[in-house]
Formats: C-alpha cells, sequence, structure tokens
DNA sequence: AGGCCTTGATTAAACGATTAATCAGTTTTT
DNA sequence: AAAAACTGATTAATCGTTTAATCAAGGCCT
C-alpha cells in the first residue's frame, strides 16, 4: 500500500485522541457503542489528519478485498469500452474497485487470466467469455455476461428479441429479401439474434447468412463483402450482426455507388461509438450495458457478501447441496435485459429513391 | 481475499513439514539461507497443497499492494481499448494488475477517480490525462501518457511527428488544398499533430482547420461537416485527426456521391478497430501502444521499487530535492514513441479518376 | 584448542484493521 | 438494597506475510 505507507492510521488518530484503536474504529464504522460526542471527535481528527483506511489491513482481517474481477475475451472488442464502463461504475457504486484481465482471444488465456485474478486476491470475477468456452472453477462467485442460452449465463441482453425487433422493422419497412452478416457461426450471440431475427418473419420473406470469417478464411482479412453483387441479386437489406460489420456493409456499398438507405438498408447491432456518427448514421439495436451491469455486480456482491443464490455451473457430478465449493456461478432473478431499437438513418423502405426521414429516437 | 480464506497458507505448510514459517516463507521467495534440500520439499508440499500466498497479508507487511491505477479520460473513447489491452500486458509482465477507473469525461471525476484508487492502495497509477487538467499529487508515482508538448508527460506517441509524417504522405502525392479535421482546439495531442502536419508543407499548400465540436455547437451532434462544399471548393485531401472524425469525413463524402480516393482523399489518426475493414480502408497514423504502455510502466515500477527518477511535476514552490513528497510524476528517458504510417486504399493523387493501388505495409 | 566465520535454521516483532471478550460505572429492575 | 441490565469504553487476539535478530552446530584458521 503505496497510500498509507506513511500516512496516519488508526493508532494514530487514537494517540492523538487518547482513546483506543478500537474505540476509533468501532467510531469511524458505526458498529460498536461509542457516544456520540466522542464519534464527532473522532471523525473530526480523523479527516483533519486526512485518515485514509488501509485497504490492505482491512483485507487481512475480513478476508475481503473489496475487488471485482473483469474478464474479457479480447479487451480490443470494440464493445469493450461500454461494458467496462458500466460495470466500473455500478462496482464503484457498490465499494467495490475493478481489476481487468484480457484472455487476449485466446481460450487457454481465459483460465489463466482468471488464476491471476484469484492470485490477487478479488472478491468475485465478471467474466464475458470467450464464445464456446466453459467457466473453470474459479475459487470465486462468478457472474457471466453472455447470452441467455448459453447454460450458466447470469445476466446479459436479450439478443434473441434484438434480433426479433431488427427483423420486424425490416418487414415492415418492406423487404423481402434480407443478407443477414455475421462473424461467425460459432458465436451463442450471433445465432441467437439471427434466431429472434427470423422469428419476427413470414414465410414470404428470404434471408441468407453471410459469416465474414468463413469468405475471409478464402479471400484474407479485409476483403470485399461482395454485397454489391447481392445488392444485384435483389438483396434490399443487410442486416449485419454488429456495428462493424454494418459499417463495413455500409461503406463497401456506397463504395460501389448503392446509395444507403436509397436503394439498400443497413442495420447493425450494439451502437457503437461512430454509429450515431457516420453518414448515413446506423439504425441499429442498443444493449442496456447499464441495466446488465447492475444486475451482474448486485448479484455478485449479493453472493460474496451474503452467500447469495448460486448454481453449480460445472462440477455436475457433484451434489448441489455441497457446502459452498469455493467457486460458484451466481444467478440473478432478471437475466435478460432488452435491447431498445434505435432508428436512424440507413434504414429505409426497399427499392430506388426513396429517403427515410425518420428522427432518431433518442 | 477471497482467495485464501480458507486455503493453506505458510504456516500450513510450516506445520505439514515440521519447520517454521519463516523457512517456508525465505524457501519460497529465495530470499534467506535454507538448504536446497528443503527449499525443494517446501515448494513440492507449496504446490501439493496449491498455495496461493496471500496478497493482503504481503501487502500489510511490504507496504506494497502489486497493483497500478489506469485512470483514462473516458473509457468509452475507443483509443481506450488499445490503450487498457497494452497498459494491462505490460503490467501483468511486471508482476503488477491494473485496477482501472474512469472519469467519464468529466475533469473534477479525475481528481475523484484518482482519490479512488489511492483508497484502494495501489502502488502507482497511469493516466492519460484529461486535455487540459493538471495532476493532483497523488500520493503514490505517476505515470502521465498524453503528448511531448505538454508539461509533465512521461511518455506517449510523437504526435508532432505523426503529424509531419501524414502531412509528407499528402504533400508527395500532390494535394494543394487541404482540409484537416478535429474535434476541439483545446487538444494538445491535436494541436501538435497540427504543428507536425503543416511543418511538412511548403508555402504552395494550403490548409484550414476544421473544429467538430465548435460546429456541432451550432448545427447539433452528428450534423453534417459540409465537407461536398469544401470539395467543391478545391479541397482534394481530408487529413483527420482521429480515425473516428475519418470514418465520418469518408462516409459523409461518399454519400454525396464524392469517391475515395478517386476524388478525395481521406486519412485518419490512430488506426482504430475498424480502420482496416471499412471500403475504402483507410490511411492512418499508427501508434505504438505496447512500447508506449511498457515505457510507462517501466518507469513507474522502477520509481516503485527503486525510488526511481522523478520530477516534482505541480509543487512548484516547493524545492526538488525535498525527500519523496509521495506523490511523484515519473520520467523515462524516452518520453517519444514515433508512430507509423499506415498506407491503405483511402489516400492517392489529387483529381478525378485514379486509383490508389499501394499495398498496405503491414 | 579456543576463537571466528559460515550455514541452516528459528524466534519474534511488526504491518493496520476488525472484533469478541471484558470491565468499570451507571441506571434500571425486583 | 442487591441483582440485573445497559453504556461506553478498553484489552487482546487475529488475519498471513516478511524480515531483522538470534542461535546452534560444524568447519577453518592460527
Amino acid at each position: 500500500m503505496a497510500s498509507t505507507r506513511t500516512g496516519p492510521n488508526l493508532s494514530r488518530i487514537a494517540a492523538s485522541l487518547g482513546v483506543s484503536v478500537a474505540t476509533v474504529s468501532n467510531a469511524l464504522s458505526g458498529k460498536g457503542r461509542v457516544s456520540a460526542e466522542l464519534v464527532e471527535r473522532i471523525r473530526a481528527t480523523a479527516a483533519a489528519l486526512g485518515y485514509v483506511p488501509s485497504q490492505a489491513g482491512r483485507a487481512l482481517r475480513t478476508g475481503r478485498s473489496g475487488v471485482l474481477g473483469l474478464v474479457l475475451p479480447d479487451i480490443s472488442n470494440p464493445l469493450f469500452p461500454q461494458i467496462a464502463q458500466a460495470v466500473e461504475y455500478s462496482a464503484s457504486v457498490a465499494g467495490y474497485g475493478i481489476l481487468i484481465a484480457d484472455s487476449r482471444g485466446d481460450v487457454g488465456m481465459q483460465t489463466e487470466a482468471i488464476n491471476r485474478l484469484v492470485e490477487r486476491g478479488v472478491d468475485g470475477i465478471v467474466i464475458v467469455p470467450r464464445r464456446g468456452t466453459r467457466i473453470a472453477d474459479a475459487g470465486c462467485p462468478v457472474a457471466v455476461i453472455d447470452t441467455p442460452s448459453t447454460p450458466g449465463n447470469t445476466v446479459s441482453a436479450d439478443h434473441w428479441q434484438g434480433g426479433r425487433e431488427i427483423g420486424r422493422h425490416l418487414r415492415d419497412l418492406g423487404h423481402r429479401k434480407i443478407l443477414l452478416i455475421g462473424a461467425s457461426s460459432t458465436s451463442n450471440v450471433q445465432n441467437d439474434r439471427i434466431g429472434g431475427f427470423k422469428s419476427a418473419l413470414d414465410a414470404t420473406i428470404k434471408t441468407e447468412v453471410l459469416w465474414i470469417e468463413k469468405l475471409e478464411e478464402q479471400n484474407g482479412p479485409g476483403c470485399l463483402l461482395g454485397l454489391a453483387d447481392k445488392a444485384q441479386r435483389g438483396f434490399t437489406a443487410f442486416a449485419a450482426l454488429s456495428d462493424l460489420h454494418a459499417l463495413r456493409a455500409l461503406t463497401e456499398l456506397q463504395r460501389a455507388g448503392i446509395a444507403v438507405p436509397d436503394i439498400a438498408t443497413v442495420t447493425g447491432f450494439d451502437d457503437l461509438i461512430w454509429s450515431a456518427v457516420v453518414t448515413p448514421a446506423l439504425t441499429t439495436m442498443r444493449m442496456d450495458m447499464e441495466t446488465i451491469a447492475e444486475i451482474a455486480v448486485t448479484a455478485l456482491v449479493n453472493a460474496i457478501e451474503n452467500g447469495g443464490p448460486t448454481e453449480k455451473g460445472e462440477l455436475d457430478e457433484a451434489a448441489a447441496d455441497e457446502p459452498l465449493p469455493g467457486g460458484r456461478l451466481v444467478s440473478a432473478e432478471k437475466s435478460r435485459v432488452p435491447m431498445r431499437l434505435v432508428i436512424r438513418q440507413s434504414s429505409g423502405p426497399p427499392g430506388p429513391a426513396r429517403t427515410n426521414l425518420l428522427a432518431e429516437n433518442s
């Protein structure tokens, strides 16, 4: 603790007032029995001396560090800022700090990252798992933010509902041939979005899914997606499963001289930072990260402080009523948070030469 | 510490081997004098018992938490992932964890965020300051990542050089009328980039600076930048001071039917995630964040562990030889890291109907 | 052979906070 | 009036690690 190395501690306050350290501790924490007048004097001198409690001392005694770990599949993911900001905020409101760990896209490193956090003594961990991975027993409560269809998911955006809403939006605009653009078919999140999307359509609407990773395996990263060709073949709407892909689609279409939204409609997902400032601004689905983070952190803190509701996610052979196994997945009552449709300028009715005058609903 | 709450500790290992805790501690840390044979046995049982040292106990005794704070002006900034990832990596290599704090764009909250970190006992802090703010005395070593022209800067990209390189690139391509696009004239970083940019041009080249924030004050956020009009007036190159603005320029020009790079050239800064996947892929300047983070973390760790080179940045009236004032700005020998020009498809010679066939230099 | 250095271990004192147990007065109860 | 209960404080143990100080024993020197 560089913080309180030389700074005042409880005993210094106690000494300067001629009382015992226990009394000072009780006064500041409000736990024991201390006269109101003395509490006031202790508070005053503590403030005067600039007292800052030592987390190390407290942690050693209480067994709690007051820190949560945040494990991300890949920090460089553009969605990360939203997540980190929301989780950090919820945690700080609950009195916790956030220690970050990056698994850098590597599946094996996810376990390693978790271990690093555990060794640092975090009280709990929020994990946004790499797709398809299971969470190893961490030795502390764990909240998982993924997608409702993933077993063990604590809370997440309702990606299925999000897909359904954007599907409805495109259906109502009159599109009859829609291209879905995703990264990889192994993503639970993207599959949920696709499932929801298709559930909103009727039989007359034709869809096709373009997987970017598969395409790039053949043509190299950053290759063209061949959307102009798709447009020729009658696709009037391009529903990307991420704003990053939507952006790629938008610029590729524009470059090919296909006006958006006049000729083709482009929609995205996640409302990433640039979505509002490109021209035309992207119609997209926004996750309510603030709520998701708050639910996840609350569930985690509850498990930490009260041994709240948990479920054994991985150790299937063990009995569920086993005495606290150390690592445990926490669960929340509300596990799916609805996404919100943000209509901007990139979506409109199909066919040539029509402009979308809908204003953004803030 | 949820980690070692019930787990094995030094005394358990000591007991199970019939030696003293001090010996175990010495054996595991390699500091005292312990026979090689006993070290081996201790190591073995420690591993067998799954021993994890308690950070709390260690921190309390040594006064070091092994954690660095990372203060960011606004986590939602798209540049953040790069920074966080690089800093987290460098820190973990040096054996430190990263605690994040977000000042959410608010100037006042920067101080508050720093205080939160200090209260959590971080050993040092890496700050990417909100533009124009000074760093308050934090009570622990502080490394600042901003721009070389900012007093107190520890290390950063050489934004001036970056500007110069992209200026040269556009000059060599033959552009004679260039529009610079920035967010705000109060940003040191952007001003450095502009300064470097102009230093690369000769007198025959005309430039103009468009400040987005000023424009949005009048026309509302997300408004058009009027670039089509600028193109009409003879501007052939649009050099944005951030990829976010470059993207905005690119899509706005495309929407107006101005082909990039055939008619107009667009360049950016920072090589953000989407820069390589839009069409045309953005020519941009890339910061070497890995190196910057490594230098910053190394300087910080050096100051923490050896009381390395520091300078009093703020407390001007105090003598420089004052005994360690607690909070101090660390300095590094190498404080400016060159940026690298990444040529992609969005830049080309001016004038109609010419295509840029330069390959990306990876 | 006695003194001295080296080796390999132990002892004990911190670090700073929390908290159960205790204690001396004072007030209330029986 | 003696017992019981409450109030406001103190004492002392504890969390797990590090580390200075100490100690016993064997080897080396003069």
